[in-house]
DNA sequence: CCAATAATTCAAGGAATATTGAACTATGGA
DNA sequence: TCCATAGTTCAATATTCCTTGAATTATTGG
């Protein structure tokens, strides 16, 4: 991940809804959720979540297919990856404590958990 | 770090100027470093930098203190690392498999390594 | 106290983002 | 083919963000 894309990317997720989106959709899956479902879940209108939809698309996070009548988005979770640890290597240029600190705290899932899943 | 937090986080991490900004200030470490120094070394007005500074700090990403003339600006270890763990947990929300490709590809400090810097 | 240094605040203009409704495109079924 | 469904694109407005120069505040040295 480039400077440029991850300024694209805090960009992107520095929006209430567009977080919510990414939110959604990690844990939707590979699988996706269709723009209809996205906008219903959001509470917003077609057009705002289309306008949404294409920014997110356009910094990577995102990406979409069609299917039939319906076009469904899903988290690129190489894009989500790249942006942890380009994060991690500013912090880490400075201080190798945060990193520690960000391991020791991480209350969100070990790696040996539900790996099985994927 | 909750949701408020990381959108104004990500919103000050999306432009140039802060982003520049805050990875000086993460290099540079706990001394931090003066308003001056900062506007020069990023090539922009002392208006400039005082504003962008201002966005940092409403964020919590960075903090300031008086010394003498001088403000010194110094990045707030704890914000980081708390936004890192914030993105860590909504990837992992989905698929744990990033948290495990994000480990696996950083090349950037290890745990033990300069432990003893700090 | 006065001048110099270091920075911030204010106000104004310009640029980029967000929201809305109307018009348009693509797909699938009767 | 015609209609309904699912989304997008367009144009206009509103809002927020960025930049700049002028005025202001705080600190130190003479």
């Amino acid at each position: 991940m480039d400077e440029r894309q991850a300024l694209s990317s805090f960009a992107a997720l520095s929006q209430e809804t567009r977080l919510a989106i990414v939110r959604a959709l990690v844990v939707a899956g590979p699988e996706g959720l269709a723009a209809g479902v996205i906008a219903e879940r959001m509470g917003v209108s077609a057009t705002n979540v289309s306008f949404h939809l294409k920014e997110l698309e356009r910094s990577g996070l995102i990406s979409q297919r069609r299917e039939s009548r319906s076009i469904i988005y899903s988290a690129s979770y190489d894009a989500l990856a790249g942006l942890v640890k380009f994060l991690m290597e500013d912090c880490c240029a400075g201080h190798p404590a945060i990193r520690e600190n960000v391991e020791k705290s991480d209350g969100c899932c070990s790696p040996d958990d539900e790996v099985a899943s994927a």
